[in-house]
DNA sequence: GCCCGTCTGTGCTCTAACACACATATAGCG
DNA sequence: CGCTATATGTGTGTTAGAGCACAGACGGGC
């Protein structure tokens, strides 16, 4: 019997599946852990499965050529990790590392690539996950190029917290520097200037969210752009 | 019998079709031209038909509640506008606005869900072009974080010019900076720069390249990412 | 050929964020 | 308890780009 955190209903993709395309899946899936700072594939490499996250979140990262990086979206116990392989790439040109320890499910490559070409609701979810998940990157991609560092770090605080159980965040200044790309510093800034403002409270790599409204208040369009349209095309 | 520039192998995505699919499929194709400008659909709206290029190029534009827009993805001949028809989200999030006047062959919604519905070499096609496009979009991100605006307006002129047969662009940079999201103003100097090392030139709305290996040397490496993953995925 | 609308160039100021260089604080370990 | 890694705070430039205000410059229509 599995763990809590590993019951398959624990991800809300596979929550949705009906009863017995579930458990024509269960025999395949298979429990794996964690620890934070994992990498979950390589750029480029080839992938032998697909993880459904029940606690862990994913970020999917690019890595620039000089060492910087820059997060390009992330997946947690709403969605999976592997999307190129049912999408026909095989491998992705980025980074997946963990965020957020935690634990997911795994399914091999070859097994689920028979049940998307079987093409019932899993594959139907699937595919509406994948467009869920192009949202939050186009979104990504117009936050980087109109918000300040303090509304961007607010949208990912926020898309952090939907995927948890809890208001406690376990990631370090630095960390949440590489994911969004800017300066350590500009991290302390922002950071600050949330918990000034009450809404944040941290210390040395533990983020508490106290207020979420006022988080919610503070951050710019793109966070409800992205959570609308999960909410739409998963429900 | 069609013009040249609406023969259904003029869209590289029709193109690899075996014969006996791109026959089933060429009654349900029929041909549209697009003035520069025109909105191809809009942001929420339903689409009665998704859309193949042949000579038209199409921006995915997000649009700010303050008015300001950004460029999330661009479509032409090597690929499709309508993603979210076949995906099973319906409508998205976004703008599709004519970027450079063309034409292209149009499919009504119905049918291209059926043929999708399908699973062969179509719908293989066009989830491998997904793939495809989600790569230019997280590039397209990590481009805003990390570059400057004159990297970034040689990978959009390079994009360009990869889905036009001419080294003639017809963009004002006031359009330029929309799709962008950045100033007219900075357009100006960023071209102004590159008009000066003879790599383009430009007057009034008109756009010619000049040195396409040497705007290959001033751009990012987000140009390269996302062409080698089209031709890897393409091909 | 002239006019007027559209495009482009330029010159300011202002600000967010970068880069670098440290100072300080904290946790966990011996 | 003290040491040291790691994490965070701060200060001083520097810079890219925003915002605004015009000035020119071209070009199609009359």
């Amino acid at each position: 019997m599995s763990q809590s955190s590993l019951e398959p209903v624990e991800n809300r993709l596979l929550a949705r599946l009906p009863e017995e395309e579930l458990e024509h899946l269960l025999p395949h899936l298979e429990p794996v852990s964690f620890a934070l700072g994992e990498v979950v594939y390589e750029s480029g490499g080839q992938q032998s499965y697909i993880y459904f996250p029940t606690t862990v979140i994913i970020s999917l990262l690019y890595m620039m050529e000089n060492g910087s990086s820059a997060e390009m979206g992330v997946a947690g116990n709403d969605g999976l990790v592997g999307i190129a392989l049912f999408m026909g790439g095989d491998t992705v040109p980025n980074r997946a590392v963990v965020q957020s320890a935690g634990d997911a499910l795994r399914m091999k490559t070859k097994v689920l690539q028979d049940e998307f070409a079987r093409g019932g609701t899993f594959q139907r979810l699937l595919l509406r996950y994948t467009q869920a998940l192009m949202t939050q990157m186009s979104q990504t991609a117009v936050c980087n190029r109109l918000h300040t560092v303090e509304q961007q770090l607010c949208r990912w605080l926020l898309l952090s917290r939907d995927r948890l159980n809890t208001d406690e965040l376990v990631m370090t200044q630095e960390l949440i520097a590489n994911m969004l790309g800017v300066r350590r510093e500009g991290v302390t800034h922002a950071a600050g200037r949330l918990q000034e403002n009450g809404l944040i409270s941290y210390v040395r790599g533990r983020i508490i969210i106290l207020d979420r409204s006022g988080l919610e208040a503070a951050v710019c369009e793109c966070y409800r752009v992205v959570k609308d349209e999960y909410d739409r095309l998963l429900v």
